[in-house]
DNA sequence: ATGGGTGCAAAGTGTTTGCAAGTAT
DNA sequence: ATACTTGCAAACACTTTGCACCCAT
């Protein structure tokens, strides 16, 4: 296993952190990253990543694996996530991270389960009533 | 929506299909295309890509979205994966789809929910007893 | 002081796409 | 004959990284 070096709280790291955390939604890095710029105009995309990163393994906020990019939040109990396939945004789901899912799969498998990851997928309130009109005949 | 012109079956399209059905395992697009490569020598992996996409459209194939690429596989039906954080191997779970988790999901957020993919992350047994030594002391 | 962190820009990775030629129907 | 498909290579989107300088501890 690594040394495990000790991390610094420097000014940018702290604002990519204060980033994350007053948004709602689940920004991508380069959300991150113009939201950060906004307050500190010198700040680098790859300062943005790699504290991003840092932060993740620090336990501080989320990453959530997404089709297209990665998201993060501030959120950082394992819970589960919604999708719309139709403008692409992301919420939290409410139904609660379901623990006898990781024993279950760990017996049948044999596996040493360590987690799951569960998207759901679908159309949220704002798209299905956009779509009204185009039902099937 | 779209006039959803009429698919051919090529010769590239039929072997990036078979190739898929031959494995077992969990390929990636790139895994798909050095396969076939070895079958056609003049496929190129625009094309394949290509193909993948549209059997995935088709439903011959299945897309699996997992952290770094995506990967496919032969098997459509709904159901779960397990990923090795260690070696990275990936398989499928027995662990039946859970249709209930959908219907809750969709009353408690009021959207229209289509289905849900979840990924167990853990340790495969192979990796497992690679590690006996290094146990919590 | 010293080793982790930063900004910059270049390099990676995995995937998509424009185009002219090819081919399934 | 028609229009979908291919091979090629260039373009893309997102992320990582090498380097010289900087700064939190």
């Amino acid at each position: 296993m690594e040394p495990a070096k000790k991390q610094r709280m420097t000014r940018q790291r702290q604002l990519v952190l204060d980033v994350v955390r007053a948004r709602e939604d689940h920004p991508s890095a380069d959300e991150v990253y113009l939201d950060a710029r906004a307050i500190d105009g010198r700040i680098s995309r790859g300062t943005v990543y790699r504290n991003l990163h840092t932060l993740v393994e620090l336990g501080e906020i989320l990453k959530v694996r997404l089709p297209d990019v990665d998201r993060y939040e501030a959120r950082t109990d394992k819970h589960y996530h919604l999708i719309c396939s139709e403008c692409g945004s992301v919420f939290d789901a409410l139904l609660p991270y379901n623990e006898s899912m990781d024993e279950q799969a760990a017996r049948q498998s044999g596996w040493d389960i360590r987690r799951h990851r569960t998207i759901f997928e679908g159309r949220c309130p704002a798209c299905q009533s956009q779509r009204e009109e185009d039902a099937e005949p």
